[in-house]
DNA sequence: CGGAACGTTCAGTTCGGATTGAATGAATAC
DNA sequence: GTATTCATTCAATCCGAACTGAACGTTCCG
């Protein structure tokens, strides 16, 4: 005899906040099922399953493993394993700084080191323009300080983030 | 006698430039084209028109329009009057900070505190859960523990930012 | 051996928001 | 007044990413 099991209806709390991370999340870019799924095990109890995960969020369990794979990489959530049982158990990692850092140091600073290479990438390919004609003197010195500036607030926010987290 | 103008082709630079800037802004889940006309300012010794905008990036003038305007709106760009024209043209505001203070302050600084007021509704719907018998005690008290670990992130979060801010 | 219970992957579909062309409005010139 | 030249708005279209169902691989159990 198998599931059809239909679990505890979610609080209206957890309703709530589910929402407003799904919102949350889509408003920076992200699909909103990674920030549902946060949300979900965020205010849970106990570790959930992906089929739970599916049926309470009411989304298939393709895009609840997806989305729960996201999170993982992102130190945001976690499996836990209970003896004698196959299935995979999550949860929400509890520190919300320690899922800040994560985002930070698994996606912003690779960022922020790319941007810096690009601008001096950007400043070579900016002499190469000038030798060959396609820009004037006045555009070059334009153009250069503008990109010089970009550079310096560049380095500014790599110094000053890392360190902004310190403080949370 | 009218246009058909095609302007002068923009330097590798430039494009370049505008291609990073329209990554950049769909990475952090806005429209590519804020991205571009933003990048196509920055690097433009002359304020532009509409029409030079729609031209030069290829895209249509209800993208330029809209894309200005929402870029005017965090003060991003400007409009500039020359005298005996009745085009708008428009230019990049030179002070990347500003740009970033106007980004908190009109954008992020509202979304803080409306944060705040969503999570202390949060809590007293907590409550009602409670009292209406959805949620035992045990899940009450976890679900306060992490609503308050949010608010306490939130109230941080609240402060560090516009001090991070200053040092930039 | 099956076979059941998992999680993952992949091709197809769906859906939301960006983009567009055409209509509208506003301002100027004639 | 009418005609031009702008920017904006609106409905319709388009596009890409999120989501889905089905097929798959794997592991465990009998």
């Amino acid at each position: 005899m198998t599931s059809g099991s239909v679990a505890k209806p979610l609080s209206k709390t957890r309703l709530e906040l589910i929402e407003a991370a799904g919102r949350l999340s889509q408003l920076v870019g992200r699909p909103r099922t990674i920030g549902q799924i946060f949300g979900l095990l965020y205010l849970s109890p106990r570790a959930l399953t992906l089929d739970e995960i599916s049926e309470l969020l009411e989304i298939s369990k393709a895009s609840a493993s997806t989305g729960t794979r996201q999170l993982m990489a992102l130190h945001a959530i976690r499996q836990v394993w209970k003896p004698g049982d196959r299935k995979d158990f999550l949860e929400a990692e509890p520190e919300l700084r320690e899922i800040i850092r994560g985002v930070y140091q698994l996606f912003l600073a690779p960022k922020l080191t790319k941007t810096r290479g690009r601008i001096d990438l950007l400043l070579e390919t900016l002499d190469g323009d000038r030798k060959s004609g396609a820009i004037d003197d006045e555009e070059y010195r334009f153009c250069r300080d503008r990109l010089l500036q970009m550079s310096n607030l560049q380095g500014k926010v790599e110094k000053v983030l890392p360190l902004a987290e310190k403080f949370l």
